[in-house]
DNA sequence: TATGAATGAGATTTCATTCAT
DNA sequence: GATGAATGAAATCTCATTCAT
């Protein structure tokens, strides 16, 4: 989704007002609902507390939600599905397979970092077994597989990226490494700047630990 | 704790039963429940549940446990610590720094592949806000990424691993990554062998994904 | 408290209606509660029993009370402090000390005997140890206990109580007496009319049982 | 029942050791029952906590008791019943009618501040409604009230005690006021020679608070 | 729409009592 | 007789969800 695609859909989002969904209410029960799932974990949060924290009756919550589950399902579909889109955007700034992936790191850790409520949530969601947002996981988590996949797949044809590995393994070992280094940052109280560490990863990916010697000299 | 004093306690254990630790049903209770808390998550399963698994009365439970999240806290005490003395000891069966890693990832993949349930409550609860358990979490976490953290500064000096690379992130780095190969296996049914895996993850590792053309053929 | 200040309590409790402890339903819960641990002793009385009897679901009791000690708690703040403020008036109704004494002492058995509920309870609960209310119950004996002393105090003064009497031992020695009078009633079944106990208690207290005919007034 | 029918009594138990209740270990767990009780009640104490403080495992206390109940129901005919037997006694050892009486709160007194526990129990069962126990307290309580008719009515027929007044009261009135120095003394912490109240009770009973200089003479 | 009091199903936990050893 | 592990009924309490206002 682009700039234009999404302002569209903003308008579109006013004028049809599906089941009060851009609602400046159903925002404010959503981002309610993440900073207390951030807090507590999503099962040792109560509606209530979503409900004082988002300053409305419990009973309003309901008008927005189907029940506390969806709830969840919902931040899966309007948050991330958004910032998953950014993604998109920032890889097709350049043509540079190496650059896109950088580019892809950076915003994947300037995001998270902006929103440390959804980076929390996102993060304990992930690893939990709760069939009601189990698909949309795989859903999410593919689409971000697949983009560095094609990342991958292009720099093999360019010949920046070693063609000797395995594909499957090589996306997920990414989206691992960027993970833990969200989840690090998180659990360390979120104090030092995040994005700053866009270049130790890169570095990592692109040539490993291992000491080459001699024919490094050539690169 | 070395092999020796590992067996020491295992005969001590044997001779004083403190208070039904090393009892028969105190072991089976705790395996019923990392295999009720895999299948359903902790928040989601039930003390009832639990019991009826290890086909005690729901009673019995609170002769071995303090409560529900006691049970947790134990399979942290009990199983992993038993895990984690493991890794340390396939590290020592090398001097080889490159080979250490090799062991450690390989019998990480290889005790969790072992231990499927083991491994799903393992995979959740590290990412969950548990504060009964956040503690030891941070404890064997802190455990395992020191083991990391030796191997590669003795890398370091051997030569065998670069010296300008970010340790702290190094370490992380590499349990991400196996953390994430070992979760997508989980979710995918388990269909593979998991212990497969160690090989591309430590050419990953080691060389990274980048083409360094020429000098290659010098390795 | 005296009368008036005593009725614009009632009317701010009315306004303010704060969290319900002046709601209908509060009071209902209350008194379906003091009812049940009449009949049954408070250890012996269920949540649910209290729910029956006030005609609301169990979980509704929670939305008035933290649990169910806090009945207890709330039976001692609401309704005896109610009881004993009206003693402190009917005493100030007079200036002569043993119509005071008198006037206490009937006034104490007419409010038994009107809430005979409430006259069980605090029977069972001043002579049990519950942590919870050990408190409540001192600090409201006290009180009782003050008023007793006050007035037998002036009567020193004025010459119509002896002087050569130990206080302290004096006012017990009045509460008991009422105390075991009430207790009497109770479990005879309340068949007859307490308040008739008021001038043969009185002439005991004054008189005692000795026949001071002749030769006692020597002494 | 005389001490003569007491002896008796002694050694029939030891002669056909009814049901083990002659048994050292039947005394042992009801002192520790009765211990147990004294601190917590009898209905926040556990069988578990009785076992504990006796010594036994918790499966021996119904080798002796038929339940929790009854141990409390035992406590009644096997502790109190010497207790009272050696009231009656305390009675018969003079003639005079306000000795009898003073004699009788004396050892009372005695009693209960020489076996504290028990004197805990006691206030708190007669007071409270256990169906169980009800009826030997009724029986006890009658055993005492009647004690003290008999001494009253001694009393009047001899003209030392005056004529004109309500036994059914009066005898509730002494029993009453004993009680209440029992109980202040308890939650005092039984810091002070219970004993020593036995004189200024007796001076209440006997001459009452009135001043009865002068004037009263006329009443 | 919005409210929030009320509901009641369901979870955790305790503990008197039993029974195989 | 003595044990104490095991039982499971029953109690307390929570909280997602509903619904009359």
């Amino acid at each position: 989704m682009n700039e234009r695609s999404f302002i569209l859909v903003e308008i579109l989002e006013a004028v049809i007002s599906v089941k009060g969904k851009n609602n400046k209410k159903y925002k404010i029960i959503l981002e309610a609902a993440i900073t207390i799932f951030a807090k507590n974990g999503f099962y040792q949060s109560t509606v209530s507390e979503i409900a004082k924290e988002a300053g409305v009756a419990d009973g309003t919550i309901y008008l927005y939600f189907k029940n506390k589950d969806d709830i969840l399902v919902q931040f899966f579909n309007y948050k991330t599905r958004q910032v998953f889109s950014a993604f998109k955007a920032e890889v097709e700034k350049t043509d540079d397979t190496v650059a896109k992936l950088e580019n892809l790191v950076r915003k994947h850790l300037e995001e998270f970092q902006r929103d440390r409520n959804m980076a929390f949530v996102y993060q304990a969601v992930t690893h939990q077994k709760n069939p009601l947002v189990a698909d949309k996981i795989n859903e999410i988590s593919k689409m971000y597989l697949d983009i560095v996949a094609d990342i991958i797949e292009k720099g093999q044809q360019e010949g920046s990226i070693r063609k000797d590995i395995y594909l499957g393994l090589v996306k997920r070992f990414i989206l691992g490494a960027v993970d833990t280094v969200i989840n690090t940052w998180l659990y360390s109280g979120a104090k030092y700047d995040l994005t700053s560490m866009t270049d130790p990863l890169m570095d990592l990916f692109i040539r490993g630990i291992g000491n080459s010697e001699g024919g490094k000299s050539l690169e």
